[in-house]
DNA sequence: TGCGCAGGTGTTTTT
DNA sequence: CACCTGCGCA
């Protein structure tokens, strides 16, 4: 037996020897399923399978890179190097680059963000003068981008009934007219947006049979990991890929599907072993990643779903310690105790800063920790959010690159013709964007040509003096390599000097940021090209990359030690010694979006599920009784999900602070009336309108009996004061809207 | 045209 | 709270 094989137990083995016709691997969470596929990917290279015909496709860049990596490893070669590695979107717009001219978009076309499309969106709503607070764009997007998904055209959503009604009752109805323009205007602009890589790469494998065959014969080998989270246009994609040699495996696991807002359906997983008569199925179920503790505890989470693949994830690891459940009294105080918590392991267990992880289901919740941590002097490090990409003055350069080497993208010359101020206002911009429609021709061509379309003056030679400017980058853009033309260009145009000026902080970050951009663009440059597959080092090639990386893509620093702060989506696939899982409180976990449809809500339930067995030794678990949100502070009941952590794993008497309650130390009688007690608040307290003479009262010498009232509860009467006189929380009887906690710090209350 | 200010509005998750 | 938009003024 050859050695690498060695460390696999049967059901491992057995998929990385199963090598030919198709091959569904149910892997659980920790299961070793990276391990199989790179196992799997060097064992055929180890038959003798050409490196160049084996394609694995990934949802990030951080899984192929590791990927790649893993493999490089096992082979102690360069073979790895040839392989076919990659986002399903970064090998589709290498596809699709060389097959461009077929499609009709040029070769160097743009990829829009979805900052990009939204501004396109933006424009067209203007256009058509439709109300964007009606029309909201994100909700556009939404629509269009499942649309494509399901590999859906503007014409067939123009013509599909149940559509055209679900667009009528929400009154909508011009969506359909909106999906068309937004189509054309990203095809004249020469761009796609992150749904036409797949939608194009649908086109070309269905429309050209040649380029069909060709992709065929070239990936005899396909792999796709995590394959819960594909949507229907990825399906058929891969379908067609493999349909000539089938040999198709694909790995994931229903119990991590979390991705169905962006089009990902658990049919995939099903529909997949209808496809192929001969399709073996393979479970991996010992999960070498968790305590029994916290496994058990997850199994218990997810059996609360009604759909998914039955299976058994069992561990030989030690017991290990309970899960400890934790209860705060505001989201400060909950990143102060993951703070406190953190030190004190830190000291008693000697965990270094990066065996820490928090998560928590929306980016917005990082605050409470960021703080907590910077004043322990704790280094943390933020994932996701904002990605440097997405930074505007990060944006603004690109915009001028992007137009350098696509004159037809609009949007970045939009962005741009002003940006540094010289003179082409919104007037302007708006009225040559208007001529380009009336006149079928680019932005770009009459900006080329304002003398005829009427522009005088100022204006004019402003408008003038940019195409100049822009045509001399041009002329050097063969000359030069991508970093003197991006250097220059800072230059020349005048946006390094804006940026220079401003010498706040933020400004200087700012700077810093555009130096940072520069030196990856060297980097890129000077990066000589692997054998096999020739990247090209253009500009072009750049700006297409840059476009699909996101901030978990960067260079992991593996061996910083740092606290790692991220969503929950944004930890799959990774492991930590110890997790905090915050904010566990209904309408945030499970969210208010997500618990009024038994589908969402189940995911949401896996989602919890991925928290948890994230965790290799411990796990914390903690929610606020009060936090900020929107600027006010709101009350949440416990997450309902809390109910269904078995209780003996979990120690629910830690609390952070004296007078902490926890659910469960109430009989489930109590539990009920607190339930019923909180349920009307939701409802009755946004309906009591303030008084017109609503005027806020100097609560500081606000005394028991007294009676107040609240914008939001109403009137009330004051039961209780307690806490330190620099924090005094009132304890105050709202009538129907129940009994609240109100700290007067922050509360606006007048007194009556 | 550009700047400052008031007011309104919104937060899931991401390639 | 924090961002964005629209409006009025120089």
């Amino acid at each position: 037996m050859q050695d690498y094989l060695v460390p696999l137990n049967e059901q491992q083995r057995e998929a990385v020897l199963h090598t030919e016709g198709p091959l569904m691997i149910v892997a659980g969470a920790g299961s070793g399923k990276t391990k199989v596929l790179t196992t799997r990917i060097g064992h055929l290279i180890n038959l003798g399978v050409d490196s160049f015909r084996i394609l694995a496709l990934t949802f990030t860049n951080k899984a192929a890179k590791e990927m790649k990596e893993r493999i490089e490893h096992m082979l102690g070669n360069n073979e790895a190097r040839n392989l076919y590695i990659g986002t399903f979107h970064s090998v589709f717009s290498r596809i699709l680059r060389s097959d461009a001219e077929k499609l009709g978009y040029p070769s160097n076309f743009t990829i829009y963000d979805t900052d990009d499309a939204k501004s396109v969106l933006k424009s067209i709503l203007k256009e058509k003068n439709l109300d964007e607070k009606h029309y909201k764009v994100a909700y556009i997007y939404g629509r269009i981008s499942s649309a494509k998904n399901n590999l859906m055209t503007w014409r067939e959503y123009q013509n599909d009934k149940g559509i055209q009604q679900e667009d009528a009752r929400s009154n909508r109805p011009m969506i359909g007219e909106i999906f068309e323009a937004y189509s054309k205007r990203c095809f004249k602009n020469g761009a796609m947006d992150f749904d036409d890589l797949l939608v194009n790469m649908y086109i070309l494998l269905s429309n050209f049979p040649e380029s069909l065959a060709k992709y065929q014969h070239k990936f005899r080998y396909v792999m796709i990991d995590e394959y819960q989270d594909t949507n229907l246009a990825q399906y058929h994609i891969i379908k067609l890929l493999g349909a000539l040699n089938e040999n198709i495996c694909v790995v994931g696991d229903d119990a991590q599907s979390i991705y169905s807002f962006r089009g990902a359906t658990m049919e995939n997983i099903f529909q997949f072993q209808k496809d192929y008569d001969d399709v073996r199925v393979i479970k991996l179920e010992q999960n070498y990643r968790s305590s029994k503790t916290i496994l058990n505890a997850a199994n218990q989470i997810i059996a609360n779903n009604a759909n998914q693949i039955p299976k058994e994830l069992w561990t030989d690891k030690e017991l290990g310690d309970k899960i400890k459940l934790v209860c705060t009294f505001t989201d400060n105080d909950e990143g102060k105790f993951v703070a406190d918590t953190i030190i004190e392991n830190k000291l008693r267990y000697h965990h270094p800063n990066k065996d820490f992880a928090i998560l928590y289901r929306t980016n917005a919740q990082s605050r409470a920790f960021e703080e907590s941590l910077r004043r322990l002097n704790i280094a943390y490090k933020i994932y996701g959010g904002l990605s440097f990409y997405h930074r505007k003055e990060i944006k603004d350069y690109v915009a001028y690159l992007r137009v350098l080497v696509n004159t037809q993208d609009e949007e970045a010359i939009k962005r741009i013709i002003n940006y540094p101020a010289r003179g082409i206002g919104n007037t302007s911009i708006n009225k040559i964007s208007l001529i380009a429609q009336e006149q079928n021709k680019s932005f770009w061509e009459i900006i080329c040509q304002a003398n005829l379309y009427g522009f005088k003056g100022t204006t004019l030679s402003a408008i003038e003096n940019f195409v100049v400017m822009m045509r001399n980058f041009q002329g050097i853009i063969d000359k030069k390599n991508a970093y003197e033309v991006a250097s220059e260009l800072g230059k020349y145009s005048g946006m390094v000097q804006e940026l220079h000026s401003d010498k706040t902080v933020e400004g200087l970050a700012r700077y810093e940021n555009i130096q940072e951009l520069l030196n990856s663009i060297k980097e890129f440059t000077e990066t000589p090209d692997e054998d096999g597959e020739v990247i090209e080092r253009t500009l072009g090639s750049y700006l297409q990359q840059i476009t699909l990386l996101t901030d978990a893509d960067n260079e992991d620093e593996e061996n910083s030690d740092v606290v790692k702060l991220m969503t929950i989506h944004a930890s799959k696939g990774l492991e930590f010694p110890c997790v905090f899982v915050v904010g566990m409180e209904e309408n945030i976990f499970p969210s208010s979006m997500s618990m009024y449809d038994r589908e969402d809500l189940e995911e949401e339930r896996r989602l919890f599920y991925v928290a948890v067995t994230r965790a290799k030794e411990k796990v914390w678990i903690s929610y606020a009784n009060n936090r900020y949100r929107f600027g006010s502070l709101v009350q949440n009941d416990p997450s309902r999900f809390l109910d269904e952590l078995p209780t003996d794993l979990v120690d629910a008497n830690l609390t952070s602070k004296p007078k902490q309650r926890t659910i469960f130390n109430k009989s489930s009688e109590q539990r009920n009336e607190i339930q019923q007690k909180k349920m009307p608040s939701k409802t009755i307290a946004v309906e009591h309108k303030a008084s017109t003479n609503f005027v806020e009262s100097d609560t500081s010498n606000l005394e028991v009996g007294n009676k107040v009232e609240h914008q939001r509860f109403g009137f009330g009467n004051v039961l209780t004061l307690e806490g330190p006189i620099a924090n005094k929380i009132a304890n105050i009887d709202f009538g129907p809207n129940g009994v609240k906690k109100i700290m007067l710090n922050y509360a606006k209350l007048r007194i009556v």
